[in-house]
DNA sequence: TTACTTATTGAAATAAACTTGCAATTAAGT
DNA sequence: ACTTAATTGCAAGTTTATTTCAATAAGTAA
């Protein structure tokens, strides 16, 4: 999904998000930033250091994450393995969607599909809940995995 | 959820289960289902620990979970906070149901509702996938956390 | 019951993900 | 260019979970 819009436009709004706060746009959130711009699916810190190999600090791909998720720029993802992975917010969905992980090799798909908001606000509704959000994430076994 | 089915059944779902398998009924495996039933939302793998207050090692607990899990009585959860919850698998729903987190002070609701199982299956036909699943967390915040 | 076999446990060590403290660095305003 | 304070890197510390291995105990058979 984080293809779907350029990364010259994610660095206007980290400029834009950071502009008059006592912030600093630095080369390791640039390429963060520009390095999720590229990825396709959710990726883990860790992926992003290697990747950038000795750019930064492993600290500081955590700690500009953190960063750039307080800012809506990044969306944590967590696809039930104890590490999470970040993928870049799209402006078309806002980073709401979800994925489809093969259990046996892992391979993600990206999922636009998602169920009637009407069940949201039910269950906000009957719970006495304010501003109801989900987490879905699709598990199963991919083409190549299944055994004949 | 858990509450809904005696502890005695889950026993002798545990026996009927470990017999012939070169398995053992343990004390441990047999407190931890027992202190599962009494609990209405899924729990730590530390606060078992804690609950049963030196009956067991963690080590222990985290070993029996995951061989509980492994034979379908226990399931486990993601909330997002990087530490796995554990819960009775009833015979109601077989552990599929979801649950409402408060955001705020992390309270837990039991949920029944899901969406259309065509969902699923839509999905699973569109990239060939078999056995699709999935798991499913409402977040919001709850009325005694809502700001007036 | 007693003896035997081996699954299971406890304790310590290890692993992996993530965080914190602090001195050195560097972005951004004047 | 100078100054200030946000940010980084490095080391150390947390937290969650796993592995190793000798000691223990569950199940079986005599």
């Amino acid at each position: 999904m984080a293809h779907t819009h350029s990364h010259e436009h994610d660095l206007i709004d980290l400029r834009a998000k950071l502009r008059g706060k006592d912030r600093r746009i630095t080369k390791p959130r640039e390429e963060i930033l520009e390095l999720l711009g590229k990825e396709d699916h959710p990726v883990t810190a860790k992926f992003i250091h290697e990747k950038l190999s000795g750019a930064c600090d492993l600290v500081t791909v955590y700690r500009s994450l953190k960063l750039l998720e307080s800012m809506s720029l990044v969306k944590r993802f967590n696809f039930g393995d104890n590490t999470a992975r970040f993928e870049l917010i799209s402006s078309t969905d806002h980073g709401h969607h979800h994925h489809l992980i093969c259990k046996v090799c892992r391979t993600v798909v990206e999922i636009d599909e998602c169920f009637d908001p009407s069940l949201e606000s039910k269950i906000a509704k009957k719970h006495g809940f304010q501003n109801v959000t989900h987490e879905l994430e699709f598990f199963g076994i991919c083409s190549s995995c299944q055994t004949p």
